[in-house]
RNA sequence: GGGGGAUUUCCCGAGCGGCCAAAGGGGGCAGACUGUAAAUCUGUUGUCACUGACUUCGGUGGUCCGAAUCCACCAUCCCCCA
C-alpha cells in the first residue's frame, strides 16, 4: 500500500451558524484560492427553494464553480450518505482539474460524516423495515422499540435517550440490516484516519445578539424578495406532502398557516425568526464541539468586524 | 349610580386553607447528536451560604397553629343593569 506516501488532498471548509457569511467568504476565498465550492447544505440541494435557503444569487454562482446546490427536485429524499457520496464525487472533481475544493454551509453532520469518512455500514437502510418499525410504534409504543434496542445493542441504547424515536428506530434499523451492532460500527468508524488535510474555519459570533440582530434582518428580506411567492408555489406544487427532506425546511412550514388563512403574517415571520434563532443556536452548539473547527470571529463583542477583516484572519489560518 | 367577574412566577394558564416556589404550555438558557440533521431529543428556568433557608401569587390590614387559597378596604381591568 503506497498510502503513506500518498499526498492527501487539501480541502478547507468554512461553517458556522445561519445568518453568520459562510456564503460571501467562501466565494472570496475561493476568488483568492483558486477554488471551487462545494455546498454543505441539505436544503440548498434542492431546485426551487431559493430565498427559503438563503442559496447564493445567481451572480454568485457564476462567479465560482458551484457543487451540490441545485441538483435534486424538492420532493426528492435526501440523505448524509446521499451528501458524503456526492461531495466525495465533487471533490475528486476539482482536484483533477487542479484546484481547491471549498466546502461552504452550515450542516455540520454532513460535514462531519463526509471529513471522518468510514465504512458503508453504518448508512445501512431498509425502507420496508422503517414502515415495519413505526407500525411497531404505533402498536406498541416507543419504549417497546427502546426495548428492542436494548435487547440488539445496549451500549447504543445507553447512549439514546429512550423519548428520541427517531434516533431510536435508526439504530435498530442499523442493526437489523447489517446484523452488527451499531455502537460497533460506530466504534470502528471512529478509529478511521481522516483522508483529508482540511481546515475548518468555523464564523463565530462573541456577541449572539449580532448574530440574532442579523438573523431577524435576513428574514425581513427574504419577505421581501418574495418568499411568500416561493412557499406558494412549493406548496401548490404539493412539494410539503410529497416529500420527507424538504418540508423539513426552515423558512416555508413557518408561513404555510398564514398561505392557509390560519394565521397573520406577522405572526408567522416571528415564528420563522425564532426557529431560525434556535437553529443557529443548535448549531454553534455542534461546531462549539468539534476539535476540528477555527473559531473565526465575526465581531468583537460590541460590533462586526469588515468583511475584510474576515477574509484575512481566515487567510492567515492556511 | 347598582350588580357580577377578574388580578398567579418572563408570557399564557392551573391552583381555591397545610402534600405550593406553586401543574401544564410558551418563551429563554444550556446540552446531546457517528449516515432522514433547517430534523430529533434532553436538562434547566424566584434568590441564596442550595438534601436547608429566605422572598413571591395586584396593594394594605385581618382571621387561623397555618393563606396564592378565607374576610375587609383600596387600586386596576372586564361584563351586565342604569
Amino acid at each position: 500500500m503506497s498510502a503513506l506516501n500518498e499526498q492527501k488532498i487539501k480541502i478547507i471548509a468554512v461553517t458556522g451558524p445561519t445568518a453568520s457569511g459562510k456564503t460571501a467568504l467562501a466565494i472570496e476565498l475561493a476568488k483568492r484560492l483558486d477554488g471551487e465550492i462545494i455546498s454543505c447544505d441539505s436544503m440548498q440541494i434542492y431546485r426551487g427553494m431559493d430565498i427559503g435557503t438563503a442559496k447564493p444569487t445567481k451572480e454568485e454562482l457564476a462567479e465560482v464553480p458551484h457543487h451540490l446546490i441545485d441538483v435534486l427536485p424538492p420532493d426528492a429524499p435526501y440523505s448524509c450518505s446521499d451528501y458524503v457520496k456526492g461531495a466525495e464525487a465533487a471533490v475528486a472533481d476539482i482536484v483533477s482539474r487542479g484546484k481547491l475544493p471549498i466546502f461552504c454551509g452550515g450542516t455540520g453532520l454532513y460535514l462531519d460524516r463526509f471529513l471522518r469518512g468510514g465504512n458503508d455500514d453504518g448508512a445501512a437502510c431498509d425502507d420496508e423495515l422503517r414502515k415495519e418499525l413505526k407500525r411497531f410504534v404505533d402498536e406498541n409504543g416507543a419504549d417497546a422499540l427502546y426495548e428492542r434496542l436494548e435487547e440488539l445493542d445496549p451500549e447504543a441504547a445507553a447512549t439514546i435517550h429512550k423519548n428520541n424515536v427517531k434516533r431510536v428506530m435508526r439504530a435498530v434499523e442499523i442493526c437489523l440490516v447489517t446484523g452488527q451492532k451499531k455502537s460497533e460500527i460506530d466504534k470502528k468508524n471512529s478509529e478511521i484516519v481522516e483522508k483529508y488535510d482540511h481546515k475548518v474555519i468555523t464564523l463565530a459570533f462573541q456577541n449572539r445578539e449580532l448574530l440574532y440582530e442579523r438573523i431577524e434582518r435576513r428574514v425581513d428580506l427574504m419577505i421581501e424578495q418574495g418568499l411568500l411567492d416561493e412557499t406558494k408555489r412549493l406548496m401548490d406544487e404539493g412539494v410539503f406532502e410529497r416529500s420527507q427532506t424538504a418540508a423539513q425546511a426552515i423558512g416555508y412550514k413557518e408561513l404555510l398557516p398564514y398561505l392557509r388563512g390560519e394565521d397573520s403574517l406577522e405572526n408567522c415571520v416571528e415564528e420563522l425568526k425564532k426557529a431560525t434563532r434556535r437553529y443557529a443556536k443548535r448549531q454553534t452548539t455542534w461546531f462549539s464541539g468539534k476539535d476540528y473547527a477555527h473559531k473565526v470571529y465575526v465581531d468583537d463583542g460590541n460590533s462586526l468586524k469588515t468583511f475584510e477583516d474576515i477574509v484575512n484572519i481566515s487567510i492567515k489560518l492556511f
